[in-house]
DNA sequence: GATCGCTCCGCAATCGTTTGTAGTATCGGA
DNA sequence: TCCGATACTACAAACGATTGCGGAGCGATC
């Protein structure tokens, strides 16, 4: 029976009204024009048929498809499922679609996914691609279309932005580490040109000079890539400069994981002669032997909260640019222990 | 410049052509319709003044969105990123959009999503939700729309489904166990309710018949569901029961980590006493100590092929019904080793 | 009783395409 | 010179909604 839609002019001929007539008794920000008792008939006829809107033509006409993009770097990355999940959850519930695409091809890759959505006239976007500063695409994207960055941030905050409070995070882990007596530590870093990457290094000298000990610039070795291999030869140069390290601190669980692997290649245990931190605490990081201490990042309300932004920056609110930060917090487990001897 | 979407009647205008020649001339199907030379006219006009169709527009005329929705019953689950990846990369590629619901909220909310995705007029719909039967609402939209599985199946094969031949990925597992000595493996189950569940118990009883095992049925313990915690009490349960077995073959990356912990809570150990085998491959699962060995199931090639098989039915191709199987490999790692003694 | 104002509704244009049909050259052949 | 076919191209009607504007009806006011 429903497989014909029924259009607007089906129930306003039902209703015995004019179809302008009936699209304003329809649509709630209008009822007000058209006689109660008509809207009532209006809206029995619609229910009788199992009235929709067909959102193509209204979006023809008022210019809004009520879909928003999400570009995120790379789909198969754990990372970005609770974010896609956030920002899914709010957009949905505003009647939003939530178009995706994923960038796993380069830089470039993503600006023709942003002019793909652009295309598709999207009425706003939501960006997770990595870097410090945002393409030109991107750039002159934003004048046609309201636009959040999750999860990263431009050097110029030019763009509001959504991201983990990269600051504090490493200040938690830092300061666990302080408490558990240990005073040599170092940091495995993402690459510099990774938003996160030169912040959370940056984190690292600051927090370890507040917690009284010596920020040495040697002290951080930065790895080629988020990933294990290079956090385990990060590691590896980073502990033959500095023997007695008694902690690291990683820039991301990967690279705590490669940190595991340099650390148990020279036959140290972690946990007891060198403590390890993983930041983002990904889903199984549990599970690992030993389980890891990592830094936890609120992704999904992170990704929620992206999408709340956007929502108001497409209903025209002053939105002022610049970041949000998100507190971490840090869970405990036992890849981090008091230092030995 | 190009803020200000040009339209057709813009490039007619600018190549002194009415509007539907321009049409016509830009549509490849029929541009023999118009003079060679008005064609190249046209396009000239069109790429000077960056003109792209109006998706809507031409949405609303020929009643194609161009967009196909993808439901995933949990974006969070990692496993569910390659699938979408699979998907969007031969989707975008055809020029379509993916529309991604996350029907975390249960079955009900799978089904107000496709609910949505029907209202939005998608071209097709890809369901990768659980359970061997399909909803009321489900099966009404296929009358509606292109629809095709992913990583499930009706019991019926009333829609065509691209799964991992689940038989085959048991029987590798079964075998390498066999090869390697064991004689007394169990099998922690999933859910019967789900069809992977089922299915790989099924496939499990009859590998063990076939490489000559007896085939008890209480060899089998199902979990109520795919989570560690579930795996682990399954595992004792089983492990209780036949406290003579050497291997476990787990249907799931995570009740095989549930496993882990009920074979190191006995104060054996893994790989040497009892041999543990996971299904899926899941990222990190190569990490664990000691590193899983697995049935790796090629999801992002299934993403691919269920999108394509969406494209033949969109494109009014005859689609045999019933399932496509994706043959699996196995990862040999360290959970598994001749049996002990 | 004419006028004003208010409420409610209908008319028609519009968004940007696609596509069936009608129309106008041009050309070859008689 | 005229005719019919051929090869293009223009016209206009859709698709399904939204929305500015005008107009009908009606009660109140002077």
């Amino acid at each position: 029976m429903s497989s014909i839609r029924s259009t607007l002019k089906d129930v306003a001929r039902e209703a015995g009204v004019h179809i302008s007539t009936a699209s304003r008794a329809l649509n709630p920000s209008t009822a007000f024009i058209v006689h109660p008792v008509t809207v009532e008939r209006v809206a029995e006829a619609a229910r009788k048929l199992g009235y929709r809107p067909h959102p193509l033509a209204r979006g023809l006409r008022t210019n809004r498809t009520m879909s928003v993009g999400v570009i995120i770097p790379d789909v198969e990355n754990p990372l970005f499922g609770p974010i896609i999940a956030g920002v899914e959850s709010v957009l949905v519930e505003e009647g939003y679609s939530v178009l995706i695409g994923n960038a796993d091809r380069g830089p470039d890759h993503a600006d023709s996914l942003v002019e793909d959505m652009l295309e598709r006239h999207v009425d706003g976007l939501i960006l997770a691609t990595p870097g410090r500063i945002v393409s030109e695409t991107a750039r002159q994207a934003q004048r046609d279309v309201s636009m959040v960055l999750v999860n990263r941030s431009v050097d110029d905050d030019s763009i509001p932005a959504i991201v983990g409070d990269d600051h504090a995070g490493i200040g938690l882990a830092v300061r666990h580490l302080r408490e558990l007596g240990h005073e040599r530590i170092g940091h495995v870093a993402g690459p510099e040109w990774v938003s996160t990457g030169r912040g959370r290094r940056d984190a690292f000298l600051d927090w370890m000079s507040t917690v009284g000990l010596e920020a040495e610039r040697d002290l951080v070795e930065e790895a080629e890539w988020y990933q294990v291999e290079p956090g385990m030869t990060a590691a590896l140069a980073l502990l033959s400069r500095h023997p007695d390290l008694t902690a690291i601190v990683a820039a991301n669980d990967l690279l705590g994981l490669g940190c595991y692997r340099a650390v148990r290649s020279l036959g140290k245990v972690i946990g007891v002669d060198v403590s390890i931190t993983g930041y983002n605490d990904m889903p199984l990081l549990d599970l690992m032997q030993p389980s890891m201490t990592a830094v936890r990042v609120p992704y999904r309300r992170m990704g929620a909260d992206a999408a709340s932004t956007l929502l108001a920056l497409i209903a025209g609110e002053d939105v002022a640019p610049g970041r949000v930060l998100l507190s971490p917090t840090i869970a405990i487990r036992s890849s981090t222990g008091p230092p030995a001897g």
